[in-house]
RNA sequence: GCCGAGCUAGCUCAAUGGCAGAGCAGCGGUUUUGUAAACCGCCGGUUCCCGGUUCGAGCCCGGGGCUCGGCUCCA
């Protein structure tokens, strides 16, 4: 989900980075002599240090730090590696009084980094960390940089230990390269789907109704329509059967589940609805869907039974985690458990797969990473249980020869997974669709069906998404088209504007002819200047603006506005509207769905070339 | 939940503790127009909520709510 992502950095950008960091944490010691020092590592896109202060830091302490930094990097110090013993390590930072590096050092012992009892320090100018390096030689080479925000972070993510404030970074080759980063931060911020949520009127959330909870506003319901129908149709097509399960279940069925136990701090309720009944609002769909199957007995003749739903599902989520559409407490999944035999689970998989992939390409996403997510240390099931899943999603890859990533460990604790990754049109990476073996419902349930032989046996249940969640999805497309939706998506394909009103008779006609289509189509009667309804139009992301004048109203033509591209003059009617049936039916992705500023990538790229 | 910042008209934002404002949007009128901003006027406020300090609070203090940047968590 990540927008920019805090992850690993560039790899070459490391020392650099990390270097800035040092200089960083000199800066504001100068500034704090009292500061004491938590960690300061090389990220993504920058760097950060945390920090324990007497006072909360104020965007004014931001450029001060800064620009004791540009001192530091004007003198061009070196970088000096130092060891010291164990012993001496802890006593150089006890007595400089820093409690959170001694506390590092203590924890070498057991933890990797010992290096034969030795600690290793780097110095510049006066300042001195406890470091394992590299750096670059001189603070000098430290050319582009700039601080970006102030955030609180616990000291080693531990949200029971003392919160620091950390201070993020950026830092460069050059100042060609950080002005593009920072053109791309504008470029997110530009995005933003909650900025263009308000702008074109596509959803809300009300303090009122409650926060976390998405109002869907009548253009980007249009959007949800085509998405749902989409999925529905294409579900058909391959096989599933689509369900409805209901909202609320009995306390009986989550504890069966596991779920309250589990996952009971994230669940709305319980409801007394009845003196001996307690109910909860399902967070997930899974039990439902268990229920489908075992509605009578299933023979290995009905297998694999596919069953779907966009299912709408309610979690609490912590107050300060909430984000627009992208974190929220209620939202819809495209949910589906497929019910089959061990037999049939990798080409399941493989189905599966594929349709993830399918729908990635169709939304324009790109640069699809996979990832296996194998056993993690605490887990449920029996070694032979695990062997037997992780074995079916890899043999389910393996047999379409893509490529994939290890996630050692990465799985959740009742399932291995396979995850894709995918970029937007500004390259940020999303999570995509994931699919998962379950081992641990089944067994719960007793999910089994009838074989060859007449007897019982344990049914394999894949759980997959594709949307995710719909709320989440859609947040993100916002973002990747900019706002600029494909037309089959859009909530206002075409805008018909007579310039006079004496062509307000055939507008209508036009309107009526689009909708009868199946168009979402509006007529812009208004008496105002047609350069203002265009405007307007061009704001509301109309992707035609139909215009029809004297010529075109003789003729039975329109001249086409697109929202982006050249304008066409006296088009017949009927040629529109195959083409617009055209693009609506190939999903055709819009010409203006990559007029972003380059990426960092991208422009680094071009200026080496 | 935690650290920090913020919350003023539908939206974006102003206002040394001293009469709460602008632009856009909306509404009324003028303009009848050939591809992104025509003109005139009008309307618009529990300054997030509750309490306190003060002659006087949008501004200061306390409590609460929500939003934002992060942390933790996550579809």
């Amino acid at each position: 989900m990540p927008k920019v992502e805090r992850g690993k950095s560039d790899e070459e950008l490391m020392p650099l980075r990390h270097s800035a960091a040092h200089v960083m944490a000199g800066a504001v010691l100068d500034v704090f002599p009292q500061a004491k020092l938590g960690i300061g590592p090389a990220i993504k896109d920058g760097f950060y240090y945390d920090f324990d202060l007497p006072r909360a830091l104020t965007p004014e302490d931001l450029e001060r730090i800064e620009s004791r930094m540009r001192e530091v990097v004007r003198a061009n110090a070196p970088f000096v590696r130092e060891s010291l013993s164990r012993e001496e390590g802890l006593r150089f930072f006890r007595e400089r009084q820093q409690p959170y590096k001694v506390e590092l050092i203590e924890g070498f012992d057991t933890e990797e980094g010992a290096e034969g009892g030795e600690v290793s320090l780097y110095k510049h100018a006066d300042f001195v960390d406890l470091c394992k390096g590299p750096h670059v030689a001189r603070t000098g080479e430290i050319k582009a940089f700039k601080l970006m925000s102030i955030a609180g972070a616990y000291w080693r993510g531990d949200e029971h230990k003392p919160m620091l404030q950390r201070i993020y970074g950026t830092a460069w080759r050059s100042q060609a390269d950080l002005d593009a980063y920072l053109a791309q931060l504008a470029e997110v911020e530009r995005r933003d789907h909650r900025k263009l949520g308000k702008e074109l009127e596509l959803f809300d959330i009300d303090d009122e109704l409650g926060s976390g909870l998405v109002l869907w506003l009548p253009n980007l319901s249009a959007v949800r329509e085509e998405l749902e129908s989409w999925w529905r149709r294409v579900h058909h097509e391959r096989g599933y059967t689509l369900v409805y399960t209901p909202h609320i279940a009995s306390e009986r069925i989550y504890q069966r589940s596991g779920h309250i136990e589990k996952y009971g701090e994230s669940m709305y309720g319980p409801l007394e609805l009845e003196e001996h009944q307690r109910f909860w609002i399902k967070p997930m769909n899974c039990p439902g869907h268990i229920k489908v199957f075992q509605s009578r007995v299933r023979s290995y003749r009905e297998l694999p039974l596919r069953i779907g739903e966009l299912g709408t599902v309610y979690r609490y989520e912590r107050s300060g985690t909430l984000h627009g559409m992208l974190r929220v407490r209620g939202f819809t999944q495209d949910d589906s458990h497929i019910f089959c035999s061990w037999a049939d689970a990798q080409a399941e998989i493989g189905k599966v797969f594929d349709l993830a992939m399918e729908f990635m390409r169709v939304f324009g996403y790109s640069d699809p990473v996979i990832y296996l997510s194998t056993r993690p240390e605490r887990r449920l099931g029996t070694d032979e249980m695990w062997d037997r899943a992780e074995n079916a999603l890899r043999e389910a890859l393996e047999a379409r020869s893509v490529e994939y990533k290890i996630d050692e460990g990465g799985g959740v604790f009742y399932a291995p997974k396979i995850d894709i990754k995918m970029r937007d049109a500004i390259g940020r990476e999303w999570q995509g669709p994931t699919i998962q073996i379950d081992l641990n419902l089944p067994d719960r349930f007793d999910v089994s069906y009838v074989n060859e032989r007449g007897e019982r046996e344990r049914a394999v249940m894949i759980h997959r998404v594709l949307y995710g969640s719909l709320e989440r999805f859609v947040g993100g497309l916002i973002e990747h088209y900019a706002g600029n939706f494909p037309l089959w998506l859009s909530w206002l394909q075409a805008v018909v504007i007579p310039i006079k009103p004496e062509q307000n008779e055939r507008a209508r006609e036009v309107v009526a002819a689009l909708r009868s289509r199946g168009f979402r189509a509006e007529l812009d009667d208004r008496p105002l200047d047609m350069r203002e309804k265009i405007k307007q139009s061009q704001g509301r992301k109309a992707n035609y603006m139909l215009l029809i004048g004297n010529r075109e109203a003789a003729s039975g033509t329109v001249s086409i506005r697109p929202r982006h591209g050249p304008q066409e003059q006296n088009v017949k009617l009927e040629d529109l509207l195959s083409r617009m049936e055209e693009e609506r039916k190939t999903k055709a992705l819009p010409p203006d769905f990559r007029v972003a500023t380059p990426t960092v990538a991208e422009a680094v790229a071009e200026q080496r070339a």
